[in-house]
DNA sequence: GATTTTGTTGTGCAATGCAAAATAATATAT
DNA sequence: ATATATTATTTTGCATTGCACAACAAAATC
């Protein structure tokens, strides 16, 4: 229903409107804010002097200024998002690592650090003061006002309840329902996130218009474990607990091969990078998983093997194939999708998985399912879940940066008043 | 992004809030609507007169007045939808029979009618032609005025593609492709729509409030087939062609049991009537299902012998809840849904079902994802098909008096200017 | 008939966006 | 060097919206 309306809101959300632009963008002058916008220079105005005053735009000093000086007319204004306007922290945990990274208010990366860290066997407790503490050192270490800091959102493998703020369960800890919102929560007393990773790799493709706005696509990141991300109409599908698109542990087989997950059939016990080499070897089903990453240079040498001719190797990738490939026929039967994108560094061997993942696919969904539907390979760098963290917290300040500004001019007035 | 507001926005959000209001509470007195949108009474005189004179809302004769006549005070005037502000029409195709349902703006239904045609050999231009003449038939015998029809909704069961308006598969047809809405809005000159039965059905349960408003709801139709409807933030979700949720055909096992769409595996081919029935008979899985519905009879007695102890009978139930049970983790390993209802005919034998059902869903999804879900029983008639029809039809209609009538008086102003 | 209660309408204000006019700043022509 | 053309931004004036508050209306009760 979505309730009432009034003029207040059609500013906020023009002005959302406005900084939505200039973030995808960057920076743009006045006119081009309003033909792509469709707001009229009048209002165009009227909305960047007020973001300018709220400290959110800037004037740019015409810098690149020599790129159009051959045209004729006035000059334009270069706006765009005020760097220092504010600050957030990604986080990244994976396995015995954890990754941070501080960006302004463009988005940029200022600083980043990692480290290395024996998560495994830590204790939820134990972690979540680690987590503090080396959150505390790396701000810093950057030497940014913390007061600037307006938000930390921390990206994480696994079952992450965005709703709680707990990772349920994730192959970085042997323990599970780690507490990670409220303790940062506690210790910053500024808003923080937890979510998915593939969720925020997803993300990260809308920032960059890598993914329609409209309609519904699927992305598929195979690697060292299978994740999905979930784009319906142009927004990330969070479920209700944030743990939607948990495609690498949607059961594939029933009573089947071992998962790191301690479940039985599961789509990443065959696809991911362990399962396949898992099958390749010839090792029984029950294996367990190891604990951490298979080494890139086997799986080099795993799919050298395969396009070499070794039998056991190319039936391994097919698996692989078959199991995605129903793995996503029922996904389309669900989710009638229009678009699927392939990406992650498990696409390196698509050569030797495509051929049975679409005969999957054929085989298990109705053909009519699938008429429109578009496959597509995507290169996805490494750094797409910090970045990505960034994007949609970016997103979210712009919510807040829109929806307070207005807000609290009229709590000020209000204040006067009394 | 969703674009940018101005003030016409403003006015159609709260004309559609206040028509949405009235078609879910029933005939109000403006200050119930006031308090129930969160508008001003000055608002809601402005917004109802102008409602009125557009011929949506009428005021009500006092006729219930008796009920508050005990209170002091100004009597309310009670505002309602008016009855013959439009009409539209809700036609449902199933195997073997045609129903048409006029229904007014209220959404109450005026007629009925139904025939018995056999629909299975039907050439797709044939039947298409004799689609158009039972409908002029059928508005004929209702006396209602056919410029007074503002639409006409299909609902088909099987994949309806309501971007194309076309069947794409349904068991009512041998054929496949069956063009629908083409015809019809070039025989009757209406936008009309075409949907699948259990997104209807899906639509009946939003607009009887059976269904949350925010979060995913997974609604599962079991009987003669298997279908589901997603409502996902309150609005069914449709996918890219509408024919999203085909959870009855979804794969359930690869190369498994032929199903009615031709194709082996299907969740249907085990956990609809005829599934149950054919592996109760022990017959092969690759049987052909019957191009009928299985009488209901012969149901009633499979049941009975499952309760009496006939070990065939017990298995065939208990592997249609396996099965649907297994489809269901799937759903939510990828979907994370707050809610999942179970409906239909089938739900009778749930006693014999759910546990497997249930079994299979601890089986196959982390425990993490299926913490808060809530798995309910729903009693759903018969007749939520063309009702679910006509809730959404009339959905559409209202954002359209909200769109257009605004709209309209602008179009006028301008057209007096010229 | 006066009083009370409650619902409806009118008035004045503040905010919004837009069209059109005014102003600003530059390139180019004369 | 000056005028003109061109393009960008700001200002002005107006129509629309919703709201708070006051005025009005209608019936029940005293």
């Amino acid at each position: 229903m979505r309730g009432k309306a009034d003029s207040d809101l059609v500013r906020r959300q023009n002005r959302r409107v406005v900084l939505e632009t200039l973030r995808f963008h960057g920076p743009s002058p006045r006119v081009e804010l309003g033909r792509f916008t469709g707001l009229s220079p009048a209002t165009i105005t009227s909305i960047t002097m007020q973001l300018i005053q709220d400290g959110a735009v800037i004037e740019l000093d015409d810098v690149a200024g020599t790129v159009d000086s051959a045209k004729r007319g006035r000059p334009t204004v270069l706006l765009g998002l005020k760097p220092d306007a504010a600050f957030m922290i990604a986080v990244k945990i994976s396995i015995g690592m954890i990754e941070f990274a501080l960006a302004d208010f463009t988005g940029e990366i200022r600083e980043r650090a990692q480290l290395s860290i024996a998560t495994f066997d830590m204790q939820p407790e134990i972690f979540a003061r680690r987590l503090i503490a080396e959150t505390k050192h790396f701000i810093t270490s950057t030497n940014i006002e913390p007061a600037l800091i307006a938000q930390i959102n921390v990206a994480v493998q696994g079952v992450a309840d965005n709703r709680l703020g707990k990772i349920a369960w994730s192959p970085a800890f042997k323990a599970r329902g780690i507490s990670i919102v409220s303790p940062l929560e506690e210790a910053f007393n500024i808003p923080c996130t937890l979510a998915n990773d593939a969720n925020m790799i997803a993300e990260g493709l809308i920032a960059q218009k890598m993914v329609k706005l409209s309609g519904t696509t699927a992305a598929v990141f195979m690697g060292y474990g299978i994740g999905m991300g979930l784009v319906i109409d142009g927004a990330v599908y969070q479920g209700s607990t944030g743990a939607a698109a948990e495609f690498g542990h949607m059961n594939y087989v029933p009573g089947g091969a071992l998962c790191r997950c301690g479940r039985a059939g599961c789509l990443e016990a065959y696809a991911s990078d362990y399962g396949i080499l898992r099958s390749a070897e010839k090792l029984p089903d029950d294996t367990s998983p190891p604990s951490h990453p298979v080494n890139a240079q086997v799986m080099f040498a795993l799919e050298a093997a395969a396009r070499a001719g070794d039998k056991d190797a190319i039936a391994a990738f097919q698996k692989a194939g078959r199991a995605i490939g129903f793995g996503l026929a029922r996904m389309i039967a669900l989710l009638n999708p229009d678009r699927i994108v392939l990406a992650g560094a498990g696409t390196r061997a698509l050569d030797l998985i495509e051929p049975s993942l679409r005969a999957a696919i054929e085989e298990g969904v109705v053909a009519e399912l699938r008429a429109n539907l578009k496959i597509e390979t995507l290169p996805v760098g490494k750094d797409m879940i910090i970045g990505g963290t960034i994007d949609a917290g970016m997103r979210r300040l712009d919510s807040e940066v829109y929806a307070i500004g207005p807000a609290l001019q009229t709590e000020v007035k209000k204040e006067l008043l009394v």
